[in-house]
DNA sequence: TTCTTTTACGAAAAGGTTTTCGTAATTTTT
DNA sequence: AAAAATTACGAAAACCTTTTCGTAAAAGAA
């Protein structure tokens, strides 16, 4: 097959290029036949325009970038879904740039993208991530930038995040009420927002509720799933918790499995509550209490943000923040020890 | 920012774009000293190169695509992690085309690739999928090709698929071990090879142990969630079988569902296994039997032979199949009826 | 010294498209 | 019938890079 392009349609109509390509575009110079005749050439010749030539010309590639921590999380995944419903109708290609939580690696890819490859990035920080330069050149290269879940307030950019300081708040609230004395709280990163949010609720429902904050009871996890499971296996005999607030769905499983290997009894022993998007919480046995984010929604607004951006038709403020409610979902696995039957 | 390009770095240094260009490159043509020149003033300047001028020239985008059915699917997220690991570290942009099990989807998405936007192309087909011309015309356009998993023999590509015919022969001979006299068997496909070999697997696994085939129990679902548990439940009520086998993850949180619901005891009544990527199946209650397909691995091979066939230093036949084993982990939810204990 | 070779760089084409501007030919206006 | 306006198209620049080919100058050989 030899490459059609404008000049092969042209020569075949004893045409210009220059109105080939206008007679593709619908263009009101040209006559109608001659569209007619251009149209019918393109098709029979099965002529594909070459995107690249088109992006180059026009310094406008349809393609966005998703920047974010992990390719196989439910929240992610259900985001990148809810991104892809709102930029596949609008004509957009999706580039995935999974940062596996590495901020060496999210860096290097955004240095990837002030370039012209793209022409917005979404982006949900590392946990590694403490400053965040590296968006902000990207920023300042005028390439539009929407952040989402995992932000930064510094940075001047729509902001798509869900209530976490409330979640927590409201979560913590729940284990203090179904009896828990001794909360722990799992941390995924020290220096993220979401992570400091969150910790924050925690401690205001303590203090509201006038328990008494115990700094051994925060634990900061890491990446790696064997380290964690050591960490949380740590805490639970040292610090002997009765409730545990995840902040993460990758750290609730490690919970869940030491607790197994160690036999304390959820909910009876510990109560466990989490952030998570896993459709199979409520299968769990015990069916796990989660804190649901909108994924796909925060996904969808994200992206219809992004491409207003790119469009400059955004009307909302440069670093304006928009907030989610997550859904706090009550099972067996924080039930007050008063209700628990013994099967 | 003014945009930086060879003619400015040129103009600055008083050479040609030419100059540049080669210096860049670390061209034999050029000076150590004026190499050195070029690279600090280019430095200086921040420059980087436009990859779409790159691309168009070169007629090499670095960048391939991934056309599949679902994002939010354990099997997916991690065979696309899988191919990420791949290609990044070889220099490779990914763009995702989640076809949400719809034909028409894959074919515009399709559609869309054979005009330089990619150097290559990984497939897994849709559900709907019946018949492949759409692929057919990429692979003739000389676009690499390579499938995944829901694969067409009829493609001249290689294929990287799992042992799905010895897979869901082991996992029916199993239901038939522990007891199982009525064996169903989800369908999500009725024309995918995939799931033609899972169900030849379990019709002679069936077949081998003296057992009769029902066909009432070959039910075949669909892309909706509530449609699936409609069928399902009419399954469970009217063919009362007391072994599932599901060929494909969608299919089990619905029968755990109607089997809640209508009170059917797994594994008492029935026993369940089903194809599933997921980590939290043996944290369930009971916990899941699963057939683990390697997905990770498959999606680093494929992308391995990908970039390969790009680099034309593919040395595997041009319609090569590679099977990668499953992994059958028996769990309480295929427990054989005489070892359950009642609790 | 003269001829050949090597070194170091530049001009220009190529990759495929869009768009501005110019210009014939046709139509409309006066 | 002449002037003005409109119609329908083409030439060429622009987007940015790579690469082929050409050519001066310097170095080497005869």
């Amino acid at each position: 097959m030899a490459k059609i392009n404008l000049e092969t349609i042209a020569k075949e109509l004893n045409l210009s290029i220059a109105t080939i390509s206008k007679a593709l575009n619908d263009s009101f110079e040209i006559s109608f036949e001659t569209k007619k005749r251009v149209l019918e050439k393109a098709k029979q010749l099965n002529y594909q325009a070459n995107p690249l030539a088109i992006a180059l010309r026009n310094k406008r590639t349809y393609t966005i970038a998703i920047v974010f921590p992990e390719m196989d999380n439910n929240f992610f995944s259900l985001a990148i879904k809810g991104i892809e419903s709102i930029a596949y109708p609008m004509g957009y290609h999706i580039l995935i740039y999974p940062t596996n939580e590495s901020f060496k690696r999210e860096k290097a890819t955004l240095e990837l993208l002030h370039n012209g490859r793209v022409d917005g990035v979404m982006i949900s920080l590392s946990s590694q991530t403490k400053e965040t330069t590296h968006i902000d050149k990207l920023i300042k290269h005028n390439l539009p930038v929407v952040l989402f879940d995992r932000v930064s307030q510094k940075l001047q950019a729509p902001k798509v995040v869900t209530d976490d300081y409330k979640s927590a708040y409201l979560a913590t609230k729940h284990l203090i009420e179904v009896g828990c004395k001794e909360i722990a709280y799992l941390s995924f990163s020290e220096h993220l927002n979401i992570d400091k949010q969150r910790l924050k609720g925690y401690r205001d429902a303590l203090f509201d509720k006038k328990m008494t904050y115990d700094p051994k009871l925060i634990v900061k996890c890491g990446n790696y799933e064997k380290e964690n499971k050591m960490i949380i296996k740590n805490l639970l005999i040292q610090n002997i918790p009765d409730g545990i607030l995840a902040s993460v769905e990758e750290l609730i499983l490690p919970c869940i499995e030491n607790c197994n290997e160690l036999n304390i009894k959820i909910p009876n022993d510990i109560k466990l509550i989490g952030y998570s998007n896993s459709p199979i919480a409520r299968f769990l046995n015990p069916s796990l209490s989660t804190i649901v984010q909108p994924a796909f929604e925060m996904g969808q607004k994200a992206a219809s943000i992004l491409i207003q951006l790119i469009d400059k038709k955004y009307k909302g403020s440069v670093s304006e923040t928009i907030v989610f409610p997550s859904e706090i979902h009550i099972r067996e696995s924080t039930q007050p020890s008063e209700c628990i039957k013994f099967v």
